[in-house]
DNA sequence: TTGTAGGCGTTATCAC
DNA sequence: GTGATAACGCCTACAA
């Protein structure tokens, strides 16, 4: 192992000060032309590297966020964290994955390696669980964006980015509305997540705004967001009087299982049914029928999360106005949701 | 932003000196216990928390370690980091993700994030196009484990963990033939793919060991690892004569394909033709008939890959003898090979 | 058992 | 424009 080299041996080599081998680094306009190639043939010379230790214990502002997450093989997050990485990598940050926090003990370990490290800054997605972890954050001076989740309403204390999925509710719905549809049905997620709260919402308001009776949008609760739940669902639908003629699932897994179901008893998508899933994920296009699926910008939140963390920090303490910013989700429209041939239009007039 | 509460202040709260603070952390046994209580209160009392900076700037191991992939969203490498997560969760690590460097301008880059950090070593599936980048990680002096890949043969100057594919092609087609399959087709990826090519050599083992013929295992040649790439690959296995009953894919997303199609066709899953994924992954036992898959255990690369890492830097340089991990894939048998019902047992004796 | 002091590599402040 | 020098916070001989 050879011994680290550091500014002072470039100095050497350059024949210049310690102060002036920094100088290049930090303020390259300040330093003579020829004195800086002295300096810089000299640093590819030696294979130079700064220590970026040195650098933070110094004072200088550390080139590592860290990004929480509650699942890393959870795809949407995923995608979070790819969004992240490359808007990172983009302003030479380094991204460090952590799964979020479940107990008071992890807590705490979490937020020590946080703060050991001088992180940064944090991207979370909060867990309805970690509150008093979200609380505990702003007080060891982190600073911290949330994604995926509005802060409270009252006065905002950390910048977030979310998804608008009343908005994405709602498209979901407009879109089966529009092709003619006349009752549809809503696979629900387990009911505390907000999103799916939202979702819900969205879809009411383009049921009102049809001029339909709130009754149009028939719910199925649905435990977990998993292709079980959804063939559970499928199999409850199929002895329900009256059956939607068009389904908004809160995720795609649902919408998966959902569809198996169907297929299984006969029925075909989209001829029969209509089917909407939710996240765009991998799933809702390799599917036997391509889903339309409402597509969440999950990079887009990660690497605005980014900027909003990196923007935030940049600025002195204080000066920073927290900010909200809220991504509109988009509907991917495929097979699940086409058109009906001539003869189930027909069906649906009789 | 209040200054940081070094060292020091814990001293003076507790009435010791610094070196003793230090020694509470470092080597407590040497240190009275009412002294150790009373450090230990203070820094209690004071939030204290070390800097990991200064103590890396000290010649302490640093506490990171970087994992880089192809694909963050690709589901194997994200069992891959989550291993690796775990694992350095465990043993007080922190785990910095990357994207394998494409180019080299961005070659250089990594390379100068993970030096300028002082990382305690990297992760890495190595690419085809990462030659280059696989040797200068050695040079610079950084210890590094690759996941899934083993080693050049010859001598091996890193650690590595890889996952067997000849035995799990193997597996793979002795299952099929187990159930009485004769003639098994291979759907295969990009051919210039090691895994695949090593897939491809298990399966005509297990032909070999069943005293058939190299011919009974049939190819057919994919351009990519994709759903659609499998259902152009299950139309012509349509036209195929003496179309084979049984089918093993090199990735789960071309079964899929490959059971749409059937499906469209009206072929069932598994009484006409039983199928086999590969990778289990999600894609798997979510697909409308669940796909027996060959399981590749990235969790667990990624997991032995970091305590590889661990043992290597945390023995005197050269001490350590690099050693090349290999684990065994199993097969997760789901629906797609069931065992045929009566009625196409008969069919397939005539 | 505890205290003291030097140095890790960098940046910033001052003289020159 | 450039050079010397004092921090940053910690660890560890060595001295007491």
């Amino acid at each position: 192992m050879k011994p680290r080299v550091g500014i002072a041996d470039v100095a050497r080599e350059a024949d210049v000060s310690t102060g002036t081998v920094s100088n290049v680094f930090n303020r390259p306009e300040i330093v003579a032309v020829h004195t800086r190639n002295r300096v810089l043939s000299a640093i590819e010379r030696l294979g130079y590297v700064r220590s970026e230790n040195a650098r933070v214990l110094r004072g200088q502002p550390s080139r590592i966020i860290a990004v929480l997450v509650h699942d890393l093989t959870n795809p949407y997050c995923m995608t979070l964290v790819q969004g992240a990485e490359e808007a990172a990598r983009a302003a030479g940050l380094a991204v460090m994955v952590y799964t979020s926090p479940r107990n008071t003990a992890e807590e705490a370990r979490c937020l020590a390696l946080l703060t050991e490290h001088e992180i940064r800054g944090v991207l979370i997605t909060p867990a309805d669980t970690s509150d008093d972890f979200m609380a505990a954050l702003p007080r060891s001076g982190i600073p911290c964006v949330l994604m995926d989740h509005d802060a409270r309403p009252g006065r905002p204390r950390v910048c977030s980015v979310a998804i608008d999925d009343v908005t994405g509710g709602r498209l979901a719905v407009q879109h089966l509305l529009a092709a003619g549809h006349r009752s549809v049905g809503f696979i629900s997620g387990p009911p505390h997540l907000p999103q799916v709260a939202r979702r819900r919402a969205g879809a009411l308001e383009a049921v009102a705004h049809a001029g339909l009776p709130a009754t149009a949008l028939r719910e199925l609760d649905c435990p977990a967001m998993t292709v079980a739940a959804g063939r559970s669902a499928g199999r409850r639908l199929l002895n329900v009087t009256n059956r939607p003629t068009a389904l908004f699932c809160a995720h795609d897994l649902l919408a998966l299982g959902v569809l198996h179901e169907l297929n299984e008893a006969g029925l075909r998508v989209p001829s029969d049914v209509a089917l909407v899933g939710c996240d765009d994920s991998a799933y809702a296009s390799s599917a036997s029928v391509p889903l339309t699926s409402l597509q969440r910008p999950g990079r887009m939140v990660g690497a605005t999360a980014v900027r909003l963390l990196e923007a935030e920090t940049s600025l002195p303490d204080g000066e920073h106005d927290h900010v909200q910013v809220v991504l509109t989700p988009e509907l991917a429209v495929r097979r699940s949701t086409a058109a009906r041939d001539a003869h189930s239009s027909l069906q649906h007039r009789l």
